[in-house]
DNA sequence: GAAGCCTGTGCAACCGGGTTGCAAAAGTGC
DNA sequence: GCACTTTTGCAACCCGGTTGCACAGGCTTC
């Protein structure tokens, strides 16, 4: 186990340090993505700076990707092991409205629309809110 | 106009102020999303929070609608006078990565999407980053 | 092994958007 | 004119996110 925390992490050219792996563990460790807050509730003796400039590591290096669902604080899930976050590797998100819980859909692409002429498109942001298969 | 004006929150049910129709002007006088800051700044002897609490009546009685774009500030845009504010209302979000405005896609529904078995379907937010017309 | 350096961690303080409490002002009905 | 409701304005707060700065630990270099 640990070995795979630390293997996960030089993949992605990121020092293993103690919060480090803890913070990964947590990721591995569960389905629904993960905000500041809940870490700072998991690990109530870390900082909360430390926690937070962990995810932002995490981020840069492609190891975890932000998922903004609109309930006002960022969540954060695990990349797929080949993902390069690009717009290919963008995928729907899903807001259970009772747990509030969020997951990564990530055998649901996005689906294409049509944008009026003289609009191009960058990337797309889609959060389908909704009863995950626990609570309905 | 201002009979346009005082029409459109009658029809809401909403008392014409001079607050809300200054407010309403604004939305009718151009087509991107309006969010509270811009407000603060285009009437800067109007308070904050009466400005705030416009738009939450104009929310309430579904004269504008809001949208979380991801850029952090609540943005809202008027509804279609026929919006009853349900799903089938629900419209694709533009928002452009230069001038940052953001625009209403009334006429791009939100494509149907599959969910994992044992999930449920309760609402989309569909946000579209790229370049407006004016922009590229 | 002391001096210097880089990275990571912890604390405090800040920032901005949103929100609430409360009192004054404006409007409404009698 | 008076009681009542609604709207407005000010202050203060909340919360998530972010930054500055100092310190700890590891590692190099002499």
């Amino acid at each position: 186990m640990q070995e795979t925390l630390d293997h996960r992490l030089e993949e992605r050219n990121i020092k293993p340090t103690a919060v480090r792996l803890l913070v990964l563990k947590a990721f591995m460790a569960q389905e629904a993505a993960i905000g500041l807050a809940d870490l700072e509730n998991r690990f109530d003796h870390a900082d909360k700076t430390t926690l937070y400039r962990t995810l932002k590591t995490f981020e840069e290096h492609k190891l975890i990707h932000s998922i903004d669902d609109g309930t006002g604080a960022l969540k954060y899930a695990l990349c797929q092991e080949t993902c390069d976050c690009a717009p290919e590797d963008l995928h729907v998100h899903f807001l259970c409205t009772v747990c509030n819980k969020t997951f990564c859909l990530n055998d649901t692409p996005i689906p294409q629309i049509n944008l009026p002429t003289d609009f191009s498109l960058d990337s797309v942001n889609m959060v389908v809110k909704g009863l995950c298969s626990d609570c309905r």
